[in-house]
DNA sequence: AATTAGCACTCATTGCTGCCGAGTGCTAAC
DNA sequence: GTTAGCACTCGGCAGCAATGAGTGCTAATT
């Protein structure tokens, strides 16, 4: 593809972005001084469509970008900016960094992102598998009701009300958490199964049935601590969107959208969740993205970390006519206030099982 | 208004439900047969109008109810009925009592609500500035994080992870905790005053400084047990609903229901919310909810209970042509439903901070 | 006095028409 | 290789008539 080509390509696509109507050969070189006139621009973008960057909805229409003429924009056209400093003080504003808990500051992010850009935006925690076991509490809120608090390396702490027979005193099960830490502490979550747990406490003086009780509530909430959370910021907003001027097709997305547990995987398994590189940004557009609903969509996530050590995936859902540009620029400033904000004064993880 | 009059409203009501189209003298009479020609119902529903039951969209097209008219019905002439077997047998299959949250049960409830009808479903959580404070523990993490744990009477616990300086030691965490809880385990939510916490631990051997974070991280624990969660489900199922065809409507209506502190705060005011009794419902109708961006809309919303002890709200919100007998049913078996899995084995009400 | 049949009238909806304009591809000239 | 010119395409919009479901009113009927 040579120069001016890619041009008119990037120009195609910057002008249907902002404009959401296919875009001609005229209108392009009053917006862009090409140096050409519109009948070379034909031809040439009658070269792009036989290539496959560009589509027409009908014959007489402009073009729009298809999926690989998005592609080839984001890879190799777009250069990302800083973000313009308007924008960065107004995030800036709305992020208050005092936020104590890990949980908040990345719901807020979530919130700050969307309220920019009037696309969808979510977070996912990060995944705890590899982390280690810190602690384990066992703590009797009364008399047939334990607290169960599991604290990890990370810093993230879960916890989970669990009903246990009210035979179990509090000393007794105090005395159990304690023999469940001693003997998990510094083990892998993924290491740690119904059998380990029950190894650590086959000493105990206590009837099988109580004991059994115990292991398997203590099982289930460390292994919760695992469980990613997603967080879904402006699907209303959508409704902003040209795209989504028809109800139905707004209605079917919006659907899609309630589907987090879906999601939530489809997130945790892109590749750039295993790749560890703070603020890399992945970006998948239309039909690369192989998750029901979201044919015409594209994501730009990207993995945030916090107190320099755990990860998650930070992004943006929306049509794939997008400001990826921008997008990208602001998803990297959030990026960074998520870090700043972590680092300086030490956020605390603190997190729950809630869906 | 005579007997006549009171059988044309419900008619008109009721097809106006089905149809959403503004229901004319004609097709009244096709439907239901009530006898007289339709003239004479022309001569009556002029009638009504003028009374301010019906109101007409344009001169020559059909009657839709008014706000008063709606309320009429469901005063007067709306009888509820049991709930069908087939939806009674659909609910209970998608209502899991073996939950043991309380808080994940209601969320529950709530999708089961509105996964039954498409309108959207809300719960609030109980509210709690009349209960009694129980337990308070304060629980190091690591050095400098702190989890404050609140046990209320209701059953109740909430946590809060929490920064205070390193140079305070587990053992005097919770010694503090200890002398807390003493001090104000019996005391109401509504009554406790960084004052009183402060009075629990004044005799305590710690630099005023580090006393200070725990007092006020205490009392800032305590007073988020009464903080009310609002859980919001279906929104996208409006979509289907014929009145929000129009897109910008559907988006200011969404924007609303967005502002989910507001929302709480109105529900948790009506009058039904201080009225004790389980299962009462309240319908609000259009222009009689006070609430921006929600004029003309329906709520239905009934206090439950759950351990026979503590109350919230859980109700629907939709378009003011609401199936209101349906709603009010199936809002009635959820809360028997919700009422059932608390109280045979009972379940415990464990909630948090999070919004 | 209440009911009803009949009728003229209203008005949203639908379908049809023709026009406009922004777009295209092609050809021929530069 | 570029461009001017031109015929052609096609969605969108305005205008218009027909349709039909509704109304209110009047006069006849019970």
């Amino acid at each position: 593809m040579d120069e001016r080509k890619k041009q008119i390509l990037k120009a195609v696509v910057e002008d249907y972005v902002i404009s959401a109507e296919p875009v001609g050969s005229k209108s392009l070189i009053e917006r862009h001084n090409l140096g050409v006139s519109s009948a070379t621009i034909r031809h040439e973008m009658a070269d792009l469509e036989a290539e496959g960057y560009l589509e027409k909805p009908y014959t007489s229409a402009g073009r729009i970008p298809s999926d690989k003429g998005y592609r080839s924009y984001v890879d190799e056209l777009l250069e990302v900016g800083e973000l313009p400093r308007t924008q960065a003080i107004a995030m800036r504003t709305m992020f208050k960094d005092s936020l104590v808990e890990l949980t908040d500051l990345i719901r807020q992010a979530t919130a700050v992102l969307s309220a920019q850009n009037d696309y969808v935006s979510l977070a996912l925690t990060p995944k705890y598998a590899n982390s280690r076991l810190r602690q384990v509490k066992l703590l009797m809120i009364e008399p047939g009701k334990v607290l169960v608090v599991v604290v990890l390396a990370a810093g993230l702490v879960k916890d989970r009300l669990v009903r246990i027979s009210d035979q179990i005193s509090g000393e007794q099960l105090d005395r159990l958490g304690k023999a469940i830490e001693e003997g998990l502490a510094g083990k892998k979550l993924s290491d740690i199964t119904l059998v380990t747990v029950a190894g650590t406490v086959s000493g105990q003086p206590l009837a099988d049935g109580l004991l059994n009780q115990v292991i398997y509530e203590a099982y289930v909430s460390i292994k919760q601590a695992e469980h990613l959370d997603l967080y879904v910021e402006g699907t209303h907003r959508l409704l902003a969107q040209p795209e989504y001027r028809d109800v139905d097709k707004a209605h079917r997305f919006m659907r899609a959208l309630g589907e987090e547990k879906t999601i939530a995987g489809y997130i945790a398994d892109l590749p750039a969740a295993d790749d560890l590189a703070c603020g890399r940004y992945l970006v998948r557009i239309g039909q690369e993205i192989t998750l029901d609903g979201f044919e015409d969509t594209s994501f730009i996530t990207s993995t945030y970390c916090v107190n320099g050590e755990v990860y998650g995936q930070i992004g943006v859902i929306g049509p794939r006519r997008m400001d990826y540009g921008r997008i990208i620029s602001q998803i990297r400033f959030i990026n960074r206030q998520l870090h700043e904000a972590t680092s300086d004064a030490p956020h605390i993880s603190k997190d729950n099982h809630e869906a």
